[in-house]
RNA sequence: GCCCGAGUGGUGAAAUUGGCAAACACGCACGACUCAAAAUCGUGUGCCUCACGGCUUGUGGGUUCAAGUCCCACCUCGGGCACCA
């Protein structure tokens, strides 16, 4: 046994036996305690999930990061409940006992006592009267009632669908579980299947969890993930009638003011009106052909294609309501059923993925909507009238040196500023917009042996002020591309060489000599275009709503068609079934005489196990394996599934899936506050007491995995009426993770670092303490046991300095001590509190290092120290401090750390001096003490009068002296 | 492709939010103690220069008396999302 783990196991007994750890979790009854006043504080760590393996370094250091954090609110005088417990059940431990060969109800036991028994020596602070596991049957008791009133209240509904099925784990997923198109759990590609399954309605609360992201303190990039996720979009169902038959095709558009635009529409593969030929389709064979090839392609398959595919649907078309028009009707499986209808209008010159779509197929590209530009040198004046014309500029480019010919205006011509533009011109009502280029080269620049190579099949629009015609205008610019051979060109008029002079240009510099608003967009569509243009912008080819502006077209194209404003969601219901072992059996009874009697509702059929049945007990299975047939293996358990209807008595069959795991850590933190209560799930009152959660510390990994599941499950529980609030964790934070030789930890690369191995050897404190000098918390690193000696050796000198302490407890700090005494307090404190430990850590060692200084050190500085450090080694700091207080048998309130954390002297912290920094044009050239508060006329002839400070100011009038109060001092000169 | 985050000594990192860049450590070098080593203690340690001094926060430009910090462009790495119409 090292000394570590002698002095460890000592206070590691002695704490427990105090209850130093243990809140007042139940409401006071009397007054007689001095609890009573503590205010409660509840502290978690997101919910592990430790397998047989251990934890390993990265889990140890979160662990010890939230108790540092646990410690330093209980010395703040509040009462932290710090509960401990294990995500025992699910795939993760599952299939770790699959690989393993050992059945995971054994080795749950290993696990559980492996991973108590490590915990135990990292000196957590933890609450361990309350711990809990997900697989005890007195928790997944209430994990059951939740599913049971869910089912009751209508927020859990069976419905055959394509949902996520894992290949490898052999069951269902949900989406949030599904990352890239690989399941969460074992990077095995996923697939769609069709099956009958339970879901959860999170979609019913998809608007609530959205707004009341505003109302937490959680770090930004989470909240914007769980934004993305949710995916929150408005815009418009549109009806498309079809030429054979009454049905209609109904599209979700976010830009219903490009109908206009619409060529085509395209439905997913899915898509019910494709189901029996019920539109008619000529080629339907083919048709079904394709359907089935989509459907048997990976999630990420599909995604990753390469190029889309898809097939039309011959025979058949559907009317554009805005103009009429028949157009084509396409299956394909870029667009997915999940989402909206199942079906959208294509309008590829303003979507990416319809013009892709469009270009390989060949199908109509029309431009509806025009880049819109407000020249910002001269704007258009509200109060003049607009003139709109029709105008092309020229992308004149000579072949001899591959430069781009434009104007360099002269003069006042729109504005103060002459421009520069390309060549610029208005097509007159008889010309075409070829013509009119090659009338505008030709009298502007004098060349005529132009050759026209292409148009752009893009239009842009800009309004300007126009100075000389005292009138606005509104341009309708064509972008045309000429090139030119030689330099040959004639005579330019006066009339015209007083307007502008013809500059050649480097292609490089074309964008940066073009001065004009739309100029640069101009050219890089020029270079970079044949895309779908998808910005908003001024409608045009849309018969009666051309020139509106798209955002208002949106709603006025909307209504002009009969469609609706709708909003969409990206978020879809939680899948909760899972066709495997380890998991709570979904508490639910399926009895066919009763669904006939009430055949075509929603869930006929099935009833719910009554409360006073629950648990449903998952019986102990032999061949638990995952059989990948979409039922679980309790599938085969007779004794299990067969039971009488608790509505008709008939025989009936018990649902055999379980529930998803992250049901299980959805509402733990609820069940800590009352982990024994055999009647409820939890106390009303004690929740009242306890919660919410006030800090939470995690993974980020789970942003929209067990992050977005517990703020549903906490909305819902309000409104049940169960608990009063609406979000589970006011605060969160994520920690960063701890990676080994560039990469994530993980048995397969060998490179796990197991913390015993370090915590035997180094000891608890010096393992913590450098855990948490690392980094910040919210930051990774790698792993390198090279940094650990420093933490010891302080440690050591921290426990030494004892030696030098002051014989009577009324000697004081000499004055700049006590300064920096106070100065770490408020340092400290402060660091702990933004979870800036390595930076807390930093200013105890300039402290300690301070302390060793002095030939004696006061008694008082010394308890401060102690204190300051207790959260960090709570082992050392114990027992240097029980040594000097002496008591006689440890009790609760003799623990350092509940003693009082200690408080700055806003009087204390400031010094009487400061150097001063003097600054000649900004570079130091001398720092001087100088008193706080220093005036700059005093601090101006402090400086004068050094004498490095002459040599650059001699015989120099400073033109400027910039002074800032306690920092420095500078003469520009 | 889109959205975040980050680039600072040999290493981990710090910098009161625009005010002395590299705090605090690790490592390294030299010295003390020692027969010796370890441990411990002391000194030094960004780069160039004998020095005075100059240069330095991914690259290039800008704003400012003053930029790691603000603005523009680019490069590299890490993370998330990914046909969401």
């Amino acid at each position: 046994m090292s000394v570590y783990s002698k002095l460890e196991n000592k206070w590691n007994r002695l704490w427990q036996k105090a209850g130093v750890y243990e809140p007042l979790l139940s409401l006071p009854k009397g007054k007689s305690k001095s609890s009573v006043i503590r205010k409660p504080f509840y502290n978690l760590m997101m919910f592990p999930y430790p397998s047989a393996e251990g934890l390993h370094i990265g889990g140890v250091r979160t662990f010890s990061g939230v108790d540092i954090f646990g410690r330093f609110k209980r010395m703040q005088g509040l009462d932290v409940f710090e509960p401990i417990g294990l995500d025992g059940f699910g795939i993760h431990s599952e299939n770790y006992a699959l690989k393993i060969k050992k059945h995971p109800m054994k080795l749950a036991k290993v696990t559980e006592k492996n991973f108590y028994r490590q915990l135990g020596a990292i000196g957590n602070g933890f609450a361990w009267n309350e711990h809990l596991e997900t697989y005890d049957p007195e928790y997944y008791k209430w994990t059951q009632w939740i599913f049971v009133q869910m089912f009751n209240r209508g927020l859990a509904y069976r419905k055959k669908m394509a949902v996520n099925w894992c290949p490898s784990c052999k069951t269902v997923l949900a989406d949030e579980q599904v990352i890239s198109g690989e399941c969460e759990r074992c990077i095995a590609n996923v697939v769609k299947k069709d099956l009958e399954q339970w879901f959860f309605r999170t979609t019913k609360y998809a608007e609530r969890l959205l707004t009341d992201l505003e109302k937490i303190d959680w770090p930004e990039p989470i909240k914007i993930a769980q934004r993305n996720w949710i995916g929150r979009s408005e815009g418009a169902s549109i009806k498309f009638s079809i030429t054979t038959s009454q049905f209609s095709i109904e599209v979700f558009t976010t830009r219903p003011d490009t109908l206009f635009g619409a060529t085509y529409l395209v439905l997913s593969p899915e898509h019910a009106l494709l189901r029996n030929n019920g539109l008619g389709v000529k080629n339907y064979e083919e048709v079904k052909k394709y359907i089935e090839k989509a459907k048997s392609r990976s999630l990420e398959d599909r995604a990753e294609a390469k190029e889309k595919t898809g097939v039309e649907l011959s025979g058949v078309y559907a009317i554009n309501p805005a103009n009429k028009e028949k157009i084509p009707i396409w299956v394909a499986d870029y667009v997915l059923a999940g989402y909206g209808t199942g079906a959208i209008m294509a309008v590829p010159a303003h979507d990416e993925r319809d013009f892709e779509f469009a270009k390989k197929y060949k199908l109509p590209i029309r431009q509806v909507i025009a880049p819109k530009f407000s020249e910002i040198v001269n704007p258009p004046r509200p109060e003049k009238s607009t003139i709109h014309r029709k105008t092309v500029h020229v992308i004149l480019r000579r072949l001899t040196d591959d430069k781009i010919l434009m104007l360099q205006w002269k003069g006042k011509v729109w504005g103060d500023n002459p421009p520069r533009t390309f060549i610029i011109g208005g097509v007159e009502d008889n010309e075409d917009a070829v013509k009119s280029a090659e009338r505008e080269i030709w009298e502007e620049t004098g060349y005529k042996n132009v050759r026209f190579v292409r148009k752009l099949n893009f239009e842009v629009h800009t309004e300007y002020f126009a100075a000389h015609k005292d009138e606005n205008r509104y341009a309708e610019i064509n972008i045309l591309y000429f090139e030119v051979d030689s330099d040959d060109h004639g005579e330019v008029s006066s009339e015209e060489i007083q307007k502008h002079d013809p500059v050649w240009v480097n292609e490089k510099e074309v964008a940066s000599f073009i001065n004009v608003v739309d100029g640069p967009f101009i050219w890089s569509w020029f270079k970079n275009g044949d895309k779908a243009y998808t910005s908003s912008g001024a409608t045009i080819n849309s018969e009666k709503f051309s020139g509106t502006d798209s955002e208002t077209a949106k709603w006025e194209i909307t209504k002009f068609v009969g469609g609706e404003r709708k909003t969409q969601f990206r978020l879809r219901d939680w899948l909760i079934s899972r066709q495997r072992y380890w998991g709570p059996p979904i508490p639910m009874i399926y009895c066919p005489a009763c669904a006939e009697a009430s055949a075509g509702k929603e869930n006929a059929g099935w009833q719910a196990v009554p409360e006073e049945d629950l648990p449903v007990r998952l019986p102990f299975v032999k061949n638990y394996q995952p059989k990948g047939t979409g039922v679980s293996p309790l599938a085969a358990q007779e004794k299990f599934y067969k039971v009488r209807c608790p509505k008709c008595k008939a025989w009936a069959r018990r649902e055999t899936d379980v529930s998803d795991t992250f049901l299980d850590s959805a509402w733990y933190f609820l069940r800590y506050i009352d982990p024994k209560n055999k009647k409820e799930i939890f106390s009303k009152a004690l929740a009242k007491k306890w919660l919410p959660v006030n800090m939470y510390i995690g993974g980020a990994e789970h942003a929209v995995l067990h992050l977005l599941y517990v703020r549903f499950i906490t909305k819902v529980f309000k409104d049940w009426g169960v608990i009063d609030f609406n979000e589970p964790f006011k605060k969160f934070r994520t920690h960063g993770l701890i990676i080994k030789d560039g990469s994530k930890m993980s048995k397969s690369k060998g490179n796990v670092v197991s913390p015993d191995f370090y915590f035997k050897k180094f000891g608890a404190d010096a393992m913590r303490m450098y855990l948490a000098f690392l980094s910040p918390l919210d930051q990774g690193g790698d792993f390198r046991d090279a940094g650990i000696s420093g933490l010891t050796r302080f440690l050591t000198r921290a426990k030494n300095i004892s030696k030098k302490l002051a014989r009577t407890l009324k000697e004081k700090l000499p004055e700049d001590s006590e300064i920096f005494l106070h100065q770490s307090i408020k340092k400290i404190t402060g660091d702990i509190e933004n979870l800036r430990y390595n930076t807390a850590i930093s200013q105890l060692m300039m402290l300690l290092n301070g302390l060793e200084e002095l030939s004696t050190v006061p008694w008082g500085a010394y308890e401060i120290f102690l204190k300051l450090l207790a959260p960090f080694a709570p082992f050392l700091a114990e027992e240097s401090y029980q040594s000097f207080k002496k008591n006689k048998s440890f009790k609760k309130e003799h623990s350092i750390h509940l003693a009082p954390w200690p408080k700055f002297d806003t009087k204390k912290i400031t010094a009487a001096d400061f150097d001063m920094v003097i600054q000649i044009n900004g570079r130091v050239r001398a720092t001087l003490k100088a008193s706080v508060g220093i005036n700059q006329a005093a601090a101006e002839k402090l400086a004068r009068a050094d004498a490095n400070v002459k040599i650059y100011l001699v015989g120099k009038t400073p033109r400027k002296i910039i002074f800032i109060s306690n920092r420095l001092i500078n003469f520009v000169v």
